[in-house]
DNA sequence: TTTATACATAGGAATGTATCTATATATTAA
DNA sequence: TTAATATATAGATACATTCCTATGTATAAA
């Protein structure tokens, strides 16, 4: 899959999506769970899940009521090495 | 030196920074040169470099009337790294 | 010293983003 | 079917960002 830089780098230009990120980084987690840790309103952890979502960095499943979330981590690997390297020698390439 | 990755992150989150950026890749250019590559005028493009500079992404010389900016490719390998870091298991750190 | 050139800064308009409240939708429980 | 719960969406507001024009500052040239 190809990933949008630009929206990756955007989505996670937000401190509270990168919260997030860290809550999800070894479980799953619903929304309400998610909300727990913020002083934002459900709405606006919604929001931001759904920015996280469109750049492909977190998946979900819906289970009864429940959305549970997850971190794509290929995404975040995938971003990071790729916007690396284009500002790599082409020498240096394919050492990581 | 410690990266602000938050700082980082925005900063290449604009499409017209990634590009000095990339023009940046393997020689230095001072503002005029860099500008000959936009559409935009010079003080969009100055308020581009000063947002890069802020973010520890360039470093400048001054030299006579010019001033050349130049890639720190340290600040993209660390800021990249460090962010995946985050969100490895600690198993896997230390493999890159 | 005056003028020209290179770059930066100030201030404003248009647009984007984060948050809120209110409400819609989907699912389960009564 | 009706009520309750979980989540998403809509619309409003405040603030941030990008771009512009106008202008300031530093250096070199005349």
């Amino acid at each position: 899959m190809a990933y949008d830089l630009n929206k990756f780098f955007k989505a996670i230009s937000d401190p509270s999506r990168v919260k997030i990120m860290e809550l999800l980084k070894d479980k799953e987690l619903n929304v309400s769970e998610i909300c727990q840790h913020f002083d934002m309103q459900q709405p606006s952890v919604s929001h931001h899940l759904s920015v996280l979502k469109n750049a492909d960095i977190v998946a979900h499943t819906k289970r009864g009521k429940e959305v549970y979330y997850r971190l794509d981590s290929i995404c975040i690997t995938s971003c990071c090495n790729g916007f690396q390297e284009q500002f790599m020698d082409i020498e240096k390439l394919g050492k990581a």
